[in-house]
DNA sequence: GTGGTCTAGACCACT
DNA sequence: GTGGTCTAGACCACG
């Protein structure tokens, strides 16, 4: 399920956070669900073993998991705990690239257009369960 | 004109960048107008020619400043033509964020009052940085 | 009549020269005719003296033009000259850029096909540009 | 198999870019292979790392290569990618070299003469393997 | 060991 | 004086 781009300049420790992330919010994974363990992981995504151990580390100190020695590594947030770890990153994100527009003299409203498609494009995707759905103009 | 932050992770040349691309979009700098020279700007900012360079030529090579040798280097573009160049990246980004808080349920609306806040408070900002003159404190 | 681009990274002196082979080659300029001085084409295209010096310099060594200290500057060469001698240069540039054309791929009729249109689309303008002459034949 | 003329007015990085780009067309680096590293090709070349690295950020940005940090640089185009992208800017270049050939009056029965010869010294050389050599006239 | 960044100092062609 | 190029050597994050 973890999915890696190898291409993608983002540090594949990171891109794998971000991967069990998403599958907690989207409810593939929930709290106390065991991950594959390191070596499996590894060879899934022939990957060298060390940079999967660093990015279970990572996740770890994160409290998004939790490691049993012996036992392998388990999910330790629900999907709940993660939205409200994660929404002031993303609201400060936000925040920035809206500073860029409101820079670059685009209108309060056609901002506010685009968030009301992009959120109708989301859920199309979602309830489709699969194929996006290209929006119009 | 153009400043720095030494302490940002963020490459200096980037920076460079972003402060360049900042006066023009504020009409401080416009087509045709001439840039510090490579060891001018590196003396006032304390920094090596060498790091201009790379950032005169990163800016030259995306078409925002030109560079004649032996007389210096100049803005290319108006604010305009930056802003209809930029835009299409700047809605991609707002693309990305705004997929990260639909995945994490944030509601439409929610987003809207926020866009609407930041909206304010850059209108807010730009008043009183532009008029020596201040209203009410 | 002589045309600079102050934008372009050919030096100055070049491209003076090259606008002065261009009127000779077009009939503007004649042998013996007189270029502006040094001041007045100085004045005119607003640039520094000095770098007008220099393409007179360079274009009276290279035969092209002569120079009566106290008189003015004069064209040395009949259009006929001028081709004779430049013919060598352009065959050059037409191998090199053949070269390429060849290691792309690109087959020798297409390249025929493409300098067919060319020669045509230049005897259009000319004519259209220049002197009425016979219509199409 | 990079191969640099020290001697050459091209910068080094330039006749990296170019070197290559013939490995791809010649279909000895296809796309996804691995380049050498930047230290070891400053090695092998005997030229600082420095002017590698120029080369292959240039490469990078002209969408040549990608380089992943901590792991390599590596082909991001096929040979026929790499045609259809330069095609373009190889007729453009043409044109130029064309229009001086008309300016100068040469037929174009000559200019087409020449090409086909230029075709068959390629082709000619291509065959034998890197030794030009002139059939008798 | 890999690429990414920065510094320091040099030489060149051009204006 | 300008920008363009190259060298030499350093530090960083990543795998």
């Amino acid at each position: 399920m973890i999915r890696i781009d190898q291409r993608s300049r983002v540090p594949i420790y990171e891109q794998i956070q971000q991967s069990v992330e998403e599958l907690i919010l989207t409810g593939i994974y929930t709290a106390d669900d065991q991950l594959p363990s390191v070596r499996t992981l590894a060879a899934d995504l022939a990957i060298n073993p060390n940079t999967i151990q660093k990015a279970y580390h990572l996740m770890e100190r994160q409290g998004l998991i939790y490691s049993l020695p012996g036992r392998g590594s388990f999910i330790a947030l629900s999907a709940d705990d993660l939205r409200s770890k994660r929404t002031p990153d993303v609201f400060a994100n936000l925040d920035i690239v809206l500073n860029d527009l409101w820079q670059l003299r685009i209108s309060e409203n056609d901002v506010i257009v685009h968030v009301q498609e992009s959120h109708a494009a989301f859920c199309n995707v979602a309830q489709k369960g699969g194929e996006p759905h290209d929006p119009a103009q």
